[in-house]
DNA sequence: GGCACCATACCGACCGGTTGGTATGGAAGT
DNA sequence: ACTTCCATACCAACCGGTCGGTATGGTGCC
């Protein structure tokens, strides 16, 4: 475990993401990572036993490294829980540039590619999604109780509904090759929990 | 072109539509669709000159089954064009029953993996996508002009979030390995638009 | 200091099963 | 005879994983 100015390990976890966002999982060779990281195979199997485990990993370090990027992200800041979540959403949206694989969710594509044949990498999924979605449902659950305690909803469902949008967007964003589409997405799931929250105010509708 | 009880070549693209919607399209092997179709890899490259050239038969083929599928679908009986958008949405949660790889998209799963790698296969998915989509747009339009004309959204914005939805859903399904979640995201869905056709009838809200 | 010993980290050649694709030939219809 | 369709046999490249070996550095003993 020497930490020197990149650890081996975490460079391979890095080059990892990059690659299997942009190729996918089955589709990425052990030795793109590896060079990616500039290191041998040598090296990989001396860090992970397997191609499996290092995905599993690889959704471990994605959490590590997104938690830590929502949470210094600045829609925090507000003292209201549904300021909080408008903000999350605009966030969300406002990181929507750059080239698809630099926005695009790591555990949303693995999981499709594994649910089926590896129990280990689609549950390192599952948990990562339904972590941060957890993180979202908190906000959520302040505002409701504050803003629409009767409404029939539940914080976490609407947390989970936020996720699956943006999931569905990069879908979207991937097939027409840019983001615009998963924007205008986003725009309607911001609509819609403005709509949840202040029902008698129309605005335009 | 011969078409016996079951064409081989149909049969090849079945198999294909049922194998890569479990594996994905990068794990699944040549050998396990010929096998799925009970067929040999003589015949599978007699009709078709590679496996991405299956890929983007096997998207066409998929936009043909589907579009059967829902045209034969109950909610067009409708007379009015908002009960068919909400019938839709409500056929598409009706149908999320059994197993994750039956009710799953296969151009979504294959976007993911090829939108890097092989344009001819992306644009087959997208154009599977936007296709069906426009399908829903033209409820969707035709209520908007009847009881939200002046609404800030378009109608192809909002046929495609319904795609985003669903297609987020799905991953969330794969993740946890039940169709609950999609299920409750797809009634979000519904309540949105619900709530863009009727802001100001609150229900609960 | 110098030495023995050992653990960690890393390298890259190599192995063997896998896999996309090819070659060839045969059966059946026309 | 010619085409269509499909099966068997086969090939060469690929790729996950192994293995022998090297480099570095820490620890304890003298």
């Amino acid at each position: 475990m020497n930490d020197s100015p990149a650890d081996s390990r975490t460079r391979l976890l890095d080059a990892a993401l990059k690659v299997i966002r942009t190729r996918g999982y089955s589709a990425t060779r052990i030795d793109d990572i590896c060079a990616e990281a500039a290191l041998s195979k040598g090296s990989f199997f001396h860090h992970f036993a397997s191609k499996e485990a290092l995905a599993v990993e690889a959704a471990r370090h994605w959490s590590a490294v997104t938690d830590a990027f929502f949470a210094a992200a600045p829609y925090h800041q507000s003292a209201d829980p549904l300021e909080r979540v408008l903000g999350y959403i605009d966030f969300r949206r406002s990181i929507l540039s750059g080239l698809v694989p630099e926005f695009t969710c790591l555990v949303g594509t693995m999981v499709q590619e594994t649910y089926d044949s590896s129990p280990a990498i689609r549950d390192a999924c599952e948990a990562s999604i339904s972590g941060h979605a957890a993180t979202v449902a908190r906000d959520i659950e302040l505002a409701r109780a504050k803003y629409a305690p009767n409404a029939p909803w539940t914080a976490e469902s609407l947390a989970l509904h936020t996720q699956a949008v943006l999931q569905g967007a990069f879908i979207l964003a991937k097939a027409r090759g840019n983001a615009r589409v998963a924007e205008e997405s986003v725009d309607h799931l911001k609509r819609y929990v403005e709509l949840l929250f202040h029902p008698t105010n129309p605005k335009e509708h």
